[in-house]
RNA sequence: GCGCCCGUAGCUCAGCAGGAUAGAGCAGCGGUUUCCUAAACCGCAGGUCGCCCGUUCGAGUCGGGCCGGGCGCACCA
């Protein structure tokens, strides 16, 4: 909404400027000014010419300002400061302009070309924990973002199903539990069995400890695994399988889902390093050493790396290291490898939607173009930066400018715990530190599930609060668990999200299963008051669609003019920037900029609607009603949008 | 050694195309419920934006240097 009135005002601004000045702007952007007193939008132009027309600031805000006052929807434009020029938008019409916006969203324009974005990606060798959470409603978020901004997006999540983690899990079942693929498959049809494993690769990190000459077993389980056709191999499979299948239900918990699981096996089976490895070759982007420390590797150069500039994609022994597997599998993304996968569907959610898995075997029909990007986002930790711009320069070198220009790591720190968390799992954390490190290995960290466990079971108990204190009819125990689900889900994906994503989280339950505040459910509360508003207006016989068309038709000028409507001036103006915080959100790429964004929107009507003096059921006249209708009802429909973007379900009540 | 990230209120963090008096949450203190549900609202208090130099009409924001903390620079993934 309001990136319209930028360009609208833009364009009136530049040939305000090319009429009076003869001067050419190329963008004009606009800024807010610090108090709402001051204006609806600023423009900060006149600073600009002032340079290049060696004239005084303040002159060529006169200028402009004349000229805006004239531009259609603009109440006034003056000059403020050194050189602003405030303007104040005509209000009557453009919350009219919001409302319409609001009620009846048409879908942002569609941005031709695919956009490809990995994220989750977790080792299939153990449950899923915190950090893993962080990348998924990261990515997924993201992805959301992008889709209502007009992009088509595929959503895939890399399987590293043939990887040292998996081995390791192998050699555990194997040589530390002593266990027999049959006993394995019957734990794996089991409960929890991400959890058996995590618990099982902590062991393997002793298991090694305890005697460096053990590694041999994953060396030689790992050869096994790449080479398939074994009963190693099978162990794996079934053990990937599983683990994949547990990370599909812990996201799912959260309304995370993809479109493509793409498995590293595949990537070997069908060869798609062999390819890479050719057209590498033939563009010399890579080249054999072959004398140094590096003699007989195929390196990659990397200009302005440091010291170590070039990086081994082919070790001497003949195998490919995982960068160079991650070329290949970039390069099929942007539509630059000439292989596919074979496809088949994993599995049918529940509305419809066909999640499919890459095959080495025989593929079903009807699966859609994966892998023809224009644009892809990487969502890894900020510690894989190095090989991915090893990735993009592979890329690159092979003299696909725009394809590397179209990889994106979208980086994000880790989570690490705090010392009051890690203690409460039985860690000895010395008064000195900050932060615990999480560690696979050690077993040390926060599941995924057990936190949402924690966040439900909370939740819940908050719920029967609130609920055993009511008059009246009380809420079912079904009814109140799927009230704990959602608000949970909502505190959770807020909690990961308002942090940017370059910031470590420190992780502390106590603070994760906050519902006061800055978080989620704050914001489902919101929303959920707003819907009980209209609810009792209409168990009260009134008609919410009769107030708002009458509150259309009423003068809303003079309204907007008073006190109270300033107010409500503000929380439309923040709703009408929306759509620009969503588009500063996949600029910066910084999902927190549209999170923060919606918790501003509904602080700013948590602090009207709360006034009693505002009151929309108990309004003096009913003009009042009609036009307070208005507003709760923008605010809901709005906010329904908003909140599905950034996967906060609202439930029906709190 | 080289590269990247972080350093803003007691604590956790916003402030990312430089812009007006630096914001929010938590914690603290004081208020608000015969009023659409208090997971809320209102108020008070709290800041040399790590330090120095520079660019600019203007720097928390850009550049350089320093200090402190983290990560990366594997024939691991």
């Amino acid at each position: 909404m309001i990136l319209h009135v930028h360009s609208q005002l833009g364009e009136a601004v530049r040939a305000a400027a090319r009429a009076a000045f003869a001067a050419e702007l190329a963008t004009v952007s606009f800024q807010y000014p610090p108090r709402a007193e001051l204006g609806d939008l600023a423009l900060t132009a006149p600073f600009d010419l002032a340079k290049t027309l060696r004239r005084k600031p303040r002159e060529i805000a006169e200028r402009l300002a004349a000229e805006l006052s004239r531009a259609p929807g603009v109440r006034k434009a003056e000059v403020a400061g050194g050189g602003y020029v405030n303007v104040f938008l005509d209000r009557a019409p453009f919350a009219r302009g919001v409302y319409d916006w609001v009620a009846d969203p048409a879908p942002a324009a569609r941005v031709p070309g695919q956009v490809i974005v990995e994220h989750t990606s977790i080792n299939p060798n153990k449950a899923a924990h915190v950090g893993h959470l962080r990348n998924a409603i990261l990515g997924d978020t993201f992805v959301s973002i992008l889709r209502h901004r007009g992009r088509d997006v595929g959503v895939q999540n890399y399987i590293d199903d043939t990887g040292v983690q998996v081995a390791d899990v192998v050699v555990g079942f194997r040589h530390v539990a002593g266990k027999s693929y049959d006993e394995v498959a019957e734990l794996a049809g089991g409960a929890r069995f991400d959890y058996y494993c995590w618990d099982l690769y902590a062991q393997v990190g002793e298991f090694y400890a305890a005697d460096p000459a053990r590694k041999k077993l994953q060396a030689e389980t790992l050869h096994a695994i790449e080479e398939g056709g074994n009963e190693t191999a099978r162990l794996a499979e079934l053990v990937a399988a599983r683990i994949v299948e547990c990370h599909l239900a812990t996201m799912e918990r959260l309304g995370i889902r993809y479109d493509l699981l793409a498995h590293e096996r595949d990537i070997l089976r069908l060869h798609f390093w062999d390819r890479a490895f050719e057209l590498l070759e033939k563009a010399q982007a890579i080249r054999r050493e072959t004398e140094g420390k590096n003699a007989g590797c195929w390196v990659l150069t990397m200009e302005s790396e440091g010291a170590d500039e070039d990086k081994i994609i082919v070790r001497s022994n003949g195998t490919v290291t995982y960068t160079g597997k991650d070329i290949a599998y970039q390069l099929w993304k942007m539509g630059h490898l000439d292989r596919d996968f074979r496809y088949r569907r994993q599995k049918r959610y529940d509305d419809g939607h066909v999640l499919w898995t890459t095959t080495s075997g025989e593929g079903e029909d009807g699966a859609p173009r994966f892998g023809h990007a224009r644009e892809v986002y990487n969502v890894i930790d900020v510690g894989q930066s190095y090989p991915q711009r090893v990735v993009k320069a592979g890329v690159a070198a092979l003299g696909h400018e725009e394809a590397a220009e179209g990889s994106h790591h979208l980086a994000y720190e880790k989570v690490v715990l705090s010392p009051a968390t890690a203690r409460a799992m039985g860690y000895a954390v010395s008064e000195e530190e900050t932060a615990v490190k999480v560690s696979g290995r050690k077993g040390l960290g926060v599941k995924a599930d057990d936190l949402v466990d924690a966040l439900v079971t909370k939740a819940r108990a908050e719920i029967d609060v609130r609920e055993d204190a009511r008059e009246g009819e009380r809420r079912a125990a079904d009814e109140r668990g799927r009230a704990a689900r959602e608000i949970s889900m909502g505190a959770l994906r807020y909690f990961l999200l308002k942090f940017g994503r370059t910031k470590i989280i420190t992780f502390d339950m106590e603070e994760a299963l906050a519902f006061t505040g800055e978080t989620g459910p704050y914001i489902q509360n919101g929303v959920v008051r707003a819907r009980n508003i209209r609810a009792k207006l209409e168990d009260e016989g009134h008609r919410v669609p009769d107030l708002v068309a009458r509150a259309r038709a009423l003068d809303l000028g003079a309204w907007l003019a008073g006190e109270e409507g300033d107010e409500v001036w503000s929380l439309f103006m923040l709703m009408a920037r929306s759509d620009e915080a969503a588009e500063q959100a996949l600029r910066a790429e910084e999902v927190a900029l549209l999170a923060k964004h919606a918790f501003a929107v509904a602080q700013a009507f948590h602090s009207y609607y709360q006034k009693p003096r505002y009151s929309v059921l108990h309004a003096e006249t009913e003009e009042l009603r009609a036009l307070r209708t208005l507003v709760v009802d923008a605010f809901v429909r709005h906010m329904e949008v908003l909140t599905r973007v950034l996967g906060i379900p609202i439930p029906e009540r709190m």
